[in-house]
DNA sequence: ATAAAAGGAATGAATATTCATTCCGGTTAT
DNA sequence: ATAACCGGAATGAATATTCATTCCTTTTAT
């Protein structure tokens, strides 16, 4: 089996575990090093500096939590089954990258994201954004900024799992069901 | 002139709006000092060190925030009205102090709060909280946990002030109204 | 004139980054 | 088949940098 590649992504999950557990900042490189199991030097040989990995980090999982959203979207079913659907994908990514969408949503504003980050992190949105302004026209969704929309799906739905990671409540089909229900109630258009 | 309070109210000022922008960490004391308008040194005669300082801010902005959810509750009337309480506080605290419930927010699970700290934002958790339990026994709350309700209130709210702050959107009474209907939307029992 | 307050350069500890050396797998020569 | 040889990957000690904190001088107030 190929070192290189096993060792890279062994930098890759510690420093997201880490960074998304402690922040950018008060993230050291040998912490991350230790935490792989390499030597501080190593990393140097796969990211030329603790801003590049945690723009890798960065760009790698928006790119990814982009495809599981995009990945089989129901452009031609109802609003609420498209919003069921992005739902779901955020509950299977979570479920394969327990720190991910934790990470990117402390992270998504920091002063360090280069331009590509923040594109990334545009397109992201503007997937969002469409699903709700094509809701809205439709009078499907609630006439709030999309932003602000945006804000408490993920809002509720991080705090969800932050509690789940935490053992403070026990994951459940049913619980899961319950905050897309909430989500979707703040979202949807009221008559 | 100058007095000794006006310059402990410039870097408590300061300090909250470096740290709710780019965090604790990534916030230098030779940065308070220099957009407080004083010499480094000088903000160790108010404070005994960058902890201290953090704590000192966050215990104050809590209560503060506590204070003002508190104030004038009405304790008999219905829980929609409890709600609506609740959230004209934080409007108003948000009024009067920009950065700070973003602060609060980012921080509160912070590894550098001491323990009046956290006592103090539990206190404040409890008194959400307390409203989210008696609304779920009349059957006026959703059925979900009070944390992850907790959760979309302040998600929502907050991204609404960012957006805001950062000139995306203009505030108006329709907006707030808007935002409070949404949240209050995802909290209620619906049958 | 004296004392308190303020300032900011100096200090030292912590941290990112570099680099001389070791290690390891594969290749070549005998 | 074995052993000497190579090249690049990995290492972690050494170095450079950043930043919290201190300390002593200057300023302000009484």
């Amino acid at each position: 089996m190929p070192t290189s590649t096993s060792k890279r992504d062994h930098i890759i999950h510690s420093a997201l575990n880490l960074f998304a557990e402690r922040g950018f900042d008060a993230t050291t490189i040998p912490m991350i090093a230790n935490d792989a199991n390499v030597g501080a030097g190593t990393i140097y040989r796969y990211f030329a500096n603790k801003e590049v990995l945690v723009n890798t980090l960065f760009q790698h999982y928006v790119t990814l939590f982009t495809h599981t959203l995009e990945e089989d979207y129901p452009k031609e079913d109802s609003i609420r089954n498209q919003f069921h659907h992005l739902f779901k994908g955020m509950v299977r990514f979570t479920n394969d990258h327990e720190h991910a969408l934790y990470f990117i949503k402390t992270h998504n504003a920091a002063y360090f994201l280069d331009d590509t980050s923040r594109e990334n992190f545009n397109h992201l949105l503007m997937i969002l954004q469409n699903f709700l302004d094509e809701g809205k026209e439709e009078k499907q969704i609630r006439d709030l900024p999309s932003k602000a929309l945006i804000a408490i799906i993920f809002g509720g739905f991080l705090e969800l799992f932050k509690l789940i990671r935490a053992g403070d409540i026990e994951s459940s089909e049913e619980l899961l069901a319950g905050v897309e229900e909430s989500c979707w109630d703040a979202v949807r258009h009221h008559s």
